[in-house]
Parts: C-alpha cells; sequence; structure tokens
DNA sequence: TAGGAAACTTGCAGAGAGTGCAAGAATGTA
DNA sequence: TACATTCTTGCACTCTCTGCAAGTTTCCTA
C-alpha cells in the first residue's frame, strides 16, 4: 500500500495524477466507444497530454487499459505461505494467497471498479491481462519452492523448482476457470469467494475416475 | 489429413504453395534476423508476392509464423475419449488425446520443424501461440463436458459444464509446464513424452500436504 | 535563493502494421 | 469461346510506436 500520496514532492504528485488521467481517459472512452474505437489521440487529447507523452507513460495503447500486473502481497503473507502456515498443501495455499493480492492493490477505486468491468465485458483484455502476468508467475513460482523446501524437504532443487512452476501453472489454470465463471454470472458470486471455490473443486477432477 | 494435394485445381494448388512460401519466409527470415527485425515487406519479397497479398493470407506478421492453430484429432480418438475409453479419468485422457492430438498435423515437416525450434527460442510467441487456441479450448471443453457425460451421469448440465472447463483450463496450465520444460532442457525428450511425464506429475501436487 | 542538474513534455519526422477499394490478371465453367 | 469467380496488386489512408532535440518544470545544493 502507498499512502504516501502526499508526501512525494511535486514531481512524483503529477505524474500519478497524469498517469490516472490517463488510464482513466482511456477507460471512460472504451466504455462510450466500444474498444476497437478508441485511438492514443483520442485518449491522449481527453486527458490533456500530447500523443507523445501518452508513449512515455504507457508502452502501448492497451497497457492503459490494463493497468499495472500484480504483485506479492506485501503483508506478510508470502512468507506465512512459504513458511507452511497458509493454505493444507502447496497448491490450496496458493490459491489464498492469490487470492488475498487481488484484493490489495493500490490503485484507485472508481478505475479499478471500471477496468474490471471492461475485463468482464472484452475477454480479449483479459486474455492480454494473463499474458501480462509472466512476470507475476515466476515470482509465484519462486515462492512456491520455498513453500516446497518447507514441505518436502527431501525433494532435489530441479525436482522443487519443476514442480513448483506446475503448481503454479496449474493455479493459473484455475483462475482462469474462476475468472470465466465469475464472468459469466453476473456478480453472483464475490471474485476471490469464486476463486476459493474453483481451488476447492480441484481435488475432485483428479480422484474422479471412470463410472 | 489432406492428402489430396495433387487433385485440387490449379487455384487451390496455387494457394497453398503461396500460404506455404509466406510462412518460410518468415520463419526464415526470422532465423537470419531474430523476430524484431523481420517486416512484414521483407516476408513478401522473399515469398514473391505483394505486402497488399500477404494480408490476403494472414491477419498479422505474427499469424504467419504461428501457423494454423490445432484442430482436434480425426483419427476416432475424440470418440474413445468421449466414450471414457481414453484415460482413467477426464483429465488424465485429456492429456494422451491432446498429446496425440498434437502428433497430427498436417503440415510440411520442414516448416514444422523450423516453427517449432522458433517457438522455444521466442518464448513470446509460445505465448502467443497459447492464446491464440482459446477456439481449441472450447473445442476441447466441449469433447471434456462430454466424456463427464459417460463418467459422472448424475451431473447437472451446469455443474458439468464448469467442471469440463476446469479440467481443460488445467489440462492447459500442464501443457504449458510440459513446454516450459521441454524447451529448457534441449531435447532431452520428446514433447510428447515430457507432457506425459507432467501429467503423471499432476497426481502429487494435489496429495501431498505440510510434512 | 540563485543557478545548474535532472526529469518531463512536446512536436516532428519517419518506420511499420493493417485496411478498403478498384482495376486488372488468372482460373474455373458451360 | 465467353462469362463468372477468384486472386493479385497498387494506392491512399489511418493508426501505432520510436528517436531526437528543443523547451519547461521541478529539484537540489552551495
Amino acid at each position: 500500500m502507498s499512502l504516501d500520496i502526499a508526501q512525494q514532492g511535486l514531481r512524483e504528485r503529477k505524474r500519478i495524477a497524469t498517469r490516472r488521467a490517463i488510464e482513466s481517459a482511456a477507460l471512460g472512452l472504451v466504455v462510450e466507444k466500444g474498444l476497437e474505437n478508441v485511438t492514443v489521440d483520442e485518449i491522449s487529447h481527453r486527458a490533456d497530454v500530447s500523443p507523445r507523452t501518452f508513449f512515455n507513460y504507457f508502452a502501448s495503447k492497451e497497457a492503459a487499459m490494463l493497468g499495472e500486473s500484480p504483485e506479492l502481497p506485501t503483508d506478510g503473507s508470502v512468507a506465512r505461505y512459504a513458511g507452511g502456515e497458509l493454505g493444507s498443501s502447496a497448491l490450496e495455499g496458493l490459491g489464498e494467497l492469490i487470492s488475498a493480492a487481488s484484493q490489495e492493490s493500490g490503485e484507485d477505486a472508481e478505475i479499478h471498479t471500471l477496468r474490471f468491468s471492461l475485463l468482464r465485458q472484452y475477454p480479449q483484455l483479459f486474455t492480454l491481462r494473463m499474458t501480462a502476468m509472466r512476470s507475476f508467475e515466476e515470482q509465484l513460482a519462486t515462492v512456491v519452492a520455498e513453500r516446497l523446501r518447507h514441505d518436502e524437504p527431501a525433494l532435489d532443487d530441479e525436482s522443487r523448482r519443476s514442480k513448483a512452476k506446475l503448481i503454479t501453472l496449474v493455479a493459473f489454470g484455475v483462475i482462469r476457470h474462476s475468472w470465466s465463471c465469475w464472468a459469466e454470472n453476473e456478480g453472483a458470486m464475490s471474485l476471490s469467494e469464486r476463486m476459493r471455490q474453483s481451488f476447492a473443486q480441484l481435488p475432485g477432477i483428479l480422484s474422479a475416475g471412470a463410472a
């Protein structure tokens, strides 16, 4: 969390304001005109910056709509997870960890809400967001490996790395599932609730053999 | 499989030749100059077509490098899978099904090899390919739902659809894992062998609780 | 608090992707 | 052979994105 908004010097505050203005302009225009009909020129104009400046803030039009990709939570849950205190297995605990991480976003609430609704409306955007998470995936895989070092100390490094990656990628599959279910049923359930449910469903898809 | 190459009329044959020429030019140029340094103009020039024609064949530069996304196998394995004869569970069987599907490609062998080596060299390309598989994912999810209708007849439609989707997305997570391992170890193992191994590893990541 | 260092904004020029259109060439068909 | 269909191509145009250099703003310190 960055509550230090007020204590950063003019430069930094302006920078944040500009970034938000651009994000807000981008998202607003998508709502009004649809994803395909929004250009960088329009966004920059509405945000009161030059198109050139737009690209000083975001590498692409899509980046302005997606916002930053998530980071590892800073509330200590990572350490608890790695230490084996979160969840009864590396995979299950990972569900809780990610669920918690997706809560913690230092973002402007209004922008965040708008972005979520657009991610639901345009699956292509969600796909983009998932592919932008590669770095997050790798961070998580590292954490998972730590957890495994705790859970299964006998494992050699190579096997542990591989297993951690498998757990992480499976978890991302589950997240996609949660998102998909959540996006279909107009908010019948909160996303993190839905994530818990998908993770809970997971054991059932392995055990169930042919009738 | 389309063995009908020779029996299609001039027009169709030319079309296929042009498509291959473009793919080959694209892949060759990437090998020579690196992914970032290849333009549509160069590709079209080498393939002896106008840049405009390039876009009559491929929607984007990347599409020419990725090739077509996979289709459901046509050898009857889909029916066997849906009938419960392939694999001891929907998930495990899905592994075998996909593994089989990835063998069956009606493509030119040389192009196929080259493409695979580039997919390994440029993870971004692989990511693109995965996101291009959305339609394939949905086809698979439908097949998985059929399998579930066989395995668990008691399940209501809604739950079955959801479960099928979860199984499919988890399977894609496993595929990403296989690919990642395969790409790291310079061909120590064939990709389909590696896929079998990742799927086999799957049960272990659920059961293993804290020590 | 003046004045230079550092960071930011902007316009401009240009490469490159991708599209619609219409004219003309090649192919298929009767 | 004559006509319909399909394919290719050039052209003009929109849009994304980048490097550069000149001008502003903010920051820091002597």
